[in-house]
DNA sequence: TGTTCATGGAGAAACGTATCTGCGGAGCTA
DNA sequence: TAGCTCCGCAGATACGTTTCTCCATGAACA
């Protein structure tokens, strides 16, 4: 059984394929006899137009790329981390609601994929400073939107949280809580998220007085992470809080703070960055800093298919548009000196140690 | 700058389109010299093959789709639970080594994302019973392999877990324990996963002469969840071990454990299938049979493709290919009266991930 | 010297759609 | 009746590849 095109619906519409292609688009000037004529023919030889002829006529293909850094060998480690996967998550939804489909490529890989997909667009999550492939899409005149303000690559567009603030935010709630050493697990990368976050918090130190106290390792590697962690606690001049930059950084630190015996939050208070939910449910629950990853991913997705959509390839001049979005500091038991009223919550389970 | 074509290139090199054409895919016949000197000229012009013609004139988009049904008015819900998170993850894995990419579509959207779309192939995940648009898809002639065992709905090929082999495993897990009366959370969609667990479940119950203690409710629904779970156990003839069937249930269970003052896994036993390290450090670390989505996802991806590059539009005959893929219990505290004996190493497993 | 064969490459026909252009006829005006 | 407009539609072209067919050339061989 061969597929019918779009010349068969002509033939058996006695029309030419002029007038169908109309009546199926809803374009020209047809009475809607015609047109549905044209559709019910269509509908029953069961024709579904090709895609790929479409997307060569109209250079639209209706898919936007969703680009994601490879670190290492790990072939594609997206979902590492839950704000990967939410994000991805809300990219995905955002672009079906508009039509478009979203496909997930790496930064690299063996085959070149690149080449072989048609897109629209792309988005790209924290692309490095001179990232050679964001430099390569947007001559090519593809509108492409980062998530995290792209260090010093050329794109369309950029969103990114308030990272400085968000920083600040947790060095202050902490110090509010008693804190007089702040420490910070951060990692080597130079993504716009570690650069500015470090960033800050060596400001805030500098500002308040206080010595930094950090240690960085590859976020990429969960091993470095727990060994890090370990680490800043083992200093002789311990910290007395720590925010941790990535999502494993929780448990990791309380992990640390057990084998040193130290009671959280009583001797030490922990904040960290992450979307996970398991951060309600560890003992103590572990106050942790939202990016809102799925508010990011759709306003990314958004911004690319206005791109899309606007002037066809934009290449807006030299200042990409930025949007800084907010974050949400959700505050639990590890980052508070005094426990909070106790509600009707479960039980605390002494349990072993 | 116009984006450079086939045509540009050949004009600059002094050669004809074919001879581009062949020099750059690998084709013909001709001399090393002429192979270089067009990709020289290729490069410098920075030309890159029009993936749209390519796809028209090859019949071959190098893309494959990932449907995952959308429960009600949810746009979107996969990486709701871990298992779509991690399978889609291995899927986009598998298929980038192959050379395809992957696109993530829903059973159903608002635009017809998939009359928009170019796909070689489809994976379905968990397609309901005469699902019509799987059934549509392989109609076109397209090779549809699906992730659980299509109830009735002709596919390319299947694979799935031993869904009834591993609810029979955990049962015996159980009463070999000591649980006398096992419950079972399951839900109350038909997708083969629910109900070929049930049904093991049931049988498993007539045969060791156990009456079915059961409850069952939508499983996209969380807030159901944890409603069921209370219920399950606020029945007079209380089960004294639990299986629940969806990632939730173990935390729900916990949580309904805890209201009830019942002791984990003293009083009551627990299990339930999960793709989380959640229940690694829950109090008490719960029981869970993993699906291996991992292996699922790859398996899955292979098969897809070797369909698409075998035969073309394989419609092989009335009897799809299916593979049953083996689970892993991941045995915890809450399923062992005893604790277990504490080993200086990880259980067991030096298989691969 | 004529035949065969391998080599290197050119020409042209698709692939299936969207759209620009144009054409006959109907209705209306002058 | 000529001229004009608008309607409804058909023809033809272009999108950028891949690939089938076929031709020219020179060398090897009888």
């Amino acid at each position: 059984m061969e597929r019918a095109g779009i010349r068969d619906v002509a033939a058996a519409a006695g029309v030419s394929i002029t007038t169908v292609s109309d009546a199926l688009n809803g374009k020209g000037r047809l009475p809607d006899e015609t047109r549905s004529k044209v559709r019910e023919v269509a509908e029953r030889l069961g024709y579904r137009p090709s895609a790929a002829a479409r997307t060569l006529r109209t250079g639209r293909s209706g898919l936007i790329g969703l680009t994601v850094t490879t670190y290492g060998q790990e072939p594609f480690t997206f979902t590492e981390f839950a704000y990967f996967a939410e994000m991805a998550r809300a990219a995905t939804s955002a672009a079906l609601t508009r039509g478009y489909a979203l496909v997930v490529l790496p930064a690299t890989s063996r085959h070149d994929v690149w080449g072989n997909v048609a897109l629209d667009g792309t988005v790209v999550i924290d692309p490095s400073d001179h990232d050679p492939m964001v430099a390569e899409l947007y001559r090519q005149g593809l509108p492409v939107v980062s998530d995290g303000k792209p260090g010093n690559c050329p794109v369309t567009a950029w969103v990114d949280n308030d990272h400085a603030a968000a920083v600040m935010g947790i060095l202050d709630h902490l110090a509010e809580a008693g804190a007089r050493r702040i420490g910070l697990l951060t990692g080597t990368s130079t993504d716009t998220y570690t650069r500015l976050s470090t960033e800050a918090y060596l400001g805030w130190c500098h500002r308040v007085g206080q010595e930094p106290l950090y240690e960085a390792y590859p976020a990429h590697d969960p091993c470095a992470g727990a060994v890090a962690a370990d680490r800043l606690l083992a200093r002789p001049d311990r910290p007395d809080a720590v925010y941790g930059l990535f999502d494993p950084n929780g448990t990791d630190l309380l992990a640390a703070a057990r084998r040193y015996g130290l009671r959280v939050p009583e001797e030490l208070l922990l904040v960290c960055c992450s979307e996970s939910d398991v951060y309600s449910t560890t003992e103590p629950p572990i106050t942790t800093l939202s990016l809102k990853p799925q508010r990011i991913g759709t306003t990314v997705v958004n911004l690319l298919i206005d791109a899309i959509e606007g002037t066809g390839t934009a290449v807006g001049g030299d200042h990409p548009t930025g949007q800084l979005m907010p974050t949400e500091l959700i505050v639990r038991r590890s980052s508070q000196r005094r426990p909070p009223r106790t509600t009707v919550s479960p039980p605390r389970d002494p349990g072993e140690d």
